[in-house]
RNA sequence: GGUGGAGUGGCCGAGAGGCGAGGCAACGGACUGCAAAUCCGUCUACACGGGUUCAAAUCCCGUCUCCACCUCCA
């Protein structure tokens, strides 16, 4: 079996062959640091934290990189209305962001590039793009520096557009360009910008431009040629189509598989930072939990558009307390569920198959069933296998309850919370026992009431009485 | 105008020529003092109109609707 990816470039869905056996080299774009972290920036770090994780466990060496844009207009613009520093907002976003990524699980990378501690190696490249003729100096005197579209034969070549088809931009300011679909490599210094976001270069100060700052870090840890660079679907074009062009341009190779997350969108709209209407992380961990929130991602197959609900969220969440419910049960059956479980051969078909998150959830849920069976048959070893499984498959997708980083994450303070609560509770259950033993049903419901118009949910088991929130 | 997607049961959401994905909800049954949890079962769907085929949700032609991208966007 192979892992199968599909690859943007091709349309298709292509074996995954590695530049080197068993490494594999993976650039994702972050985010411009510009405002808080919602749900859709969230979706495509878990969707390329998934499949770190999925190569990982394939064998491969994993070099994981994903930068962070920490300077451009609209990081300029919004440090200007909000008066504060540009750095400063910037650097308080890219908290929130990590605050965002460290609750869901997405793991941190192997690295984490900042634009602006690469300006150097952009220049560098840029420098190299002058000199092939593919990129020129405005002659508009502004410092800015293009790259010449119509000196790159392939252009358009990612995202399948022709550049003589593309529709120009309707408010596009042509300043200095020979085209308007070449773009900025260089942004000369305005005298409207802070003197600190601007760098100096042979083309005097300024700033990089979007698309260079990838290239630059990407080419920089992973190699001239990588093997996979992946982002946001809107991202195909420009700014992917830009990234190949240039670093094509400048004689690197650069990737070699091309892979893009689908859309969340809430009535029919993205989440886009620009209109607004960003559903941010902290608000929707008011409704469920971080790992509910990752479950309901991980459920849905990467490339496919989510219309995001509450009203599916909370479905999600159900379901995979259903998994959850069923580890727990199996843990006080087995008093331990061992790590390492086998990875199901289903399990794995599915998440080669270009990672077929859906399929192999489905695959955890049967065995989900399985399990309960077995629980109910008082089967302990095959209960052993099987719910080490499920949690071998939780983990491969960040979701396995019993991992420290969600147990640790409720911390030492839930857990004396919850031996007092159980103190208290106690009490209840045994006099609610000693009313069912006397066959006093109205005083054990009457308790169980109580309990449950306080948030207890009880199960009776064959060991005694269980309770939940 | 160009490029790329999508339309699946009450809801969410996979699949991509035959063999009922899965989940949530609902209902019936088992278990239970009653519940809860669990298990078993029921609800047999693929936008529309043609066509190809022994066989189409899947392929082909046409139609409708929706979405994304075309130089700020995950």
């Amino acid at each position: 079996m192979t892992l199968r990816l599909y690859d943007t470039a091709t349309r298709e869905v292509r074996d995954f062959v590695p530049l080197e056996d068993g490494k594999a080299g993976v650039y994702v774009c972050g985010l411009t640091v510009q405002s808080e972290p919602h749900v859709g920036h969230v979706r495509s770090a878990v969707n390329f934290d998934v499949l770190r994780r999925w190569m990982t466990t394939r064998g491969y060496d994993v070099s994981f990189i994903r930068n962070i844009t920490d300077i451009d207009d609209k990081i300029l613009i919004k440090s200007a209305e909000q008066g504060v520093a540009w750095y400063h907002l910037a650097y308080m976003m890219t908290r929130e962001l990590d605050r965002a990524y460290d609750a869901l699980y997405v793991l941190p990378p192997t690295y984490e590039p900042l634009a602006t501690g690469h300006v150097p190696e952009m220049i560098e490249l840029i420098s190299q793009l002058v000199e092939r003729g593919h990129a020129y100096v405005a002659p508009d005197g502004s410092g800015d520096v293009y790259f010449d579209v119509m000196s790159w034969p392939s252009y358009g070549e990612l995202s399948g557009q022709r550049v003589d088809e593309m529709e120009a931009a309707e408010d596009a300011d042509p300043r200095g360009k020979r085209d308007a679909r070449d773009f900025a490599l260089w942004k000369g210094h305005k005298e409207s910008e802070p003197a600190t976001a601007s760098w100096p270069s042979p083309w005097g100060r300024g700033r990089p431009g979007w698309h260079i700052e990838c290239s630059a870090m990407a080419l920089k840890y992973l190699g001239s040629g990588f093997d996979i660079h992946g982002g946001g679907t809107d991202l195909r074009f420009p700014h992917h189509e830009n990234e190949q062009a240039q670093s094509r341009a400048a004689g690197h190779s650069f990737a070699r598989y091309w892979m893009h997350n689908a859309w969340i969108t809430t009535a029919g709209e993205k989440m886009s930072k620009s209109l607004g209407n960003s559903l941010t992380i902290p608000a929707v961990l008011q409704r469920v939990r971080p790992i509910e929130l990752r479950f309901y991602i991980v459920a849905a197959h990467y490339r496919s558009h989510v219309e995001f609900s509450f009203e599916a969220l909370d479905e999600a969440a159900a379901g995979f307390r259903r998994i959850e419910h069923f580890l727990g049960r199996a843990r006080e059956v087995l008093g331990d569920v061992p790590e390492g479980g086998e990875l199901p051969v289903e399990f794995v078909e599915a998440m080669d198959d270009d990672l077929g998150t859906p399929a192999a959830v489905a695959v955890a849920y049967d065995a989900v069933r399985e399990g309960n069976k077995l629980i109910a048959a008082g089967d302990s070893p095959s209960l052993s296998a099987v719910a080490s499984s499920v949690r071998a498959m939780l983990d491969v997708l960040g979701l396995d309850p019993f991992d420290s980083h969600w147990s640790a994450g409720a911390g030492g303070r839930d857990e004396k919370l919850t031996a007092a609560i159980n103190g208290l509770v106690s009490g209840l259950l045994e006099q609610r026992e000693e009313a069912r033993s006397n066959k006093d049903f109205a005083a054990a419901d009457a308790i169980r009431n109580q309990l449950k118009a306080a948030g207890f949910e009880l199960e009776d088991t064959p060991q005694g009485p269980k309770w939940t929130l």
